[in-house]
DNA sequence: AAGGGCCTCAACCGCTATAGA
DNA sequence: CTCTATAGCGGTTGAGGCCCT
């Protein structure tokens, strides 16, 4: 390998890191805190540089982290993380608690894209390594099944900072620890004003998506005027049979799913089948509509939605 | 037992983003 | 606005362990 060095000061260590070396991290760092990492190592003592300090204090050493065998369902959300996100490790390991984004990235690399090769699941696109491209261009006009209304849930997402409603959309479709409160509190870079009420137009989006991204919004009194415990998961039984939730469970399992809420989130390629039976509605002026809206346009956004919501005749 | 190939994963590299002067 | 330092990210490498012949 020849590269140039990221440190070019002379009697710098590189390779493995020694028991001594680690001790000698850990001590300084219990010290005197995280931070520092150029001057880190003259006053811990070590031969290091700092970045490289700094990762095997982040990849290793960090006493929260989660060492030894993936779980099937740690297993299962990177994979669904990894449908939505990409290769952005960082932000699925944010999902999975004590693991580092190095390590994912290995595990994934070694593990989990052989399996969903052995699958016949193309581990990029995490679809069937076999299916043509059925038309190559978008449909003139969208259905609003489940996924059709998905979409202007997306386009909404995207009309008001495209990442934090990423984020929230990954909470909701996860379902396990992000909240979508947490979401919309957290996002603090998020310049536009209308944060809130993006928010609350998302989930009238979302409750409006079949059921699939449904919300449950029990709880009103929070800051952000939205439920503490929205997911995925806990909105589906309020809008479901269990016969139906059977059924769906049957014919969608979950790469499927992820797939289809990855279309979603790309706007990208052709309707996946519905997942549940629903009023075909013609969209393309809901959708131009929306194209035509501007983020001042909250007011006329709500009144799109309740249009929505009684055209497939689902109420918040 | 030897050695060659394969696999894993810690560590590194280059690049970008961000903060502060 | 520009420059510099620092932090963080994703891609890649290679040492070392394991397995097979």
């Amino acid at each position: 390998m020849v590269r140039t060095p990221c440190c070019k000061e002379e009697g710098i260590k590189k390779g493995a890191w020694t028991p001594e070396e680690d001790q000698k991290l850990i001590a300084y760092l219990q010290l005197h805190g995280e931070g520092g990492w150029r001057t880190l190592p003259e006053k811990a003592g070590l031969k290091r540089c700092g970045k490289s300090c700094r990762l095997r204090w982040a990849n290793y050493l960090r006493p929260d982290i989660k060492r030894g065998e993936f779980t099937p369902e740690e297993e299962d959300t990177i994979i669904k993380l990894h449908a939505l996100k990409g290769n952005k490790w960082a932000a699925i390991a944010t999902c999975l608690a004590g693991r580092t984004d190095n390590e994912i990235k290995n595990y994934w690399n070694t593990n989990l894209k052989k399996r969903l090769k052995q699958k016949g699941i193309d581990p990029t696109t995490h679809k069937p390594i076999n299916s043509t491209d059925q038309t190559g261009s978008e449909p003139k006009h969208h259905k609003l099944g489940s996924s059709g209304s998905a979409r202007l849930l997306n386009r909404v997402a995207s009309k008001y900072s495209v990442d934090s409603n990423r984020d929230l959309l990954t909470g909701i479709i996860i379902g396990n620890s992000t909240n979508i409160a947490d979401v919309s509190q957290n996002s603090g870079d998020v310049d536009s004003p209308t944060k809130n009420s993006t928010s609350t137009l998302l989930n009238q989006m979302a409750a409006a998506s079949s059921g699939f991204i449904s919300i449950l919004m029990d709880n009103t009194s929070t800051s952000s005027g939205l439920s503490d415990n929205c997911s995925f998961s806990d909105g589906f039984t309020e809008f479901f049979s269990n016969e139906e939730i059977s059924g769906m469970y049957t014919n969608v399992d979950n790469v499927g799913l992820m797939e289809e809420l990855k279309d979603i989130l790309s706007y990208g390629g052709a309707d996946v089948g519905d997942i549940k039976d629903s009023p075909e509605v013609n969209v393309t002026d809901d959708m131009d509509f929306l194209d035509s809206c501007n983020k001042e346009d909250d007011l006329d956004l709500e009144k799109f939605v309740s249009s929505l919501d009684s055209k497939i005749g689902v109420f918040v």
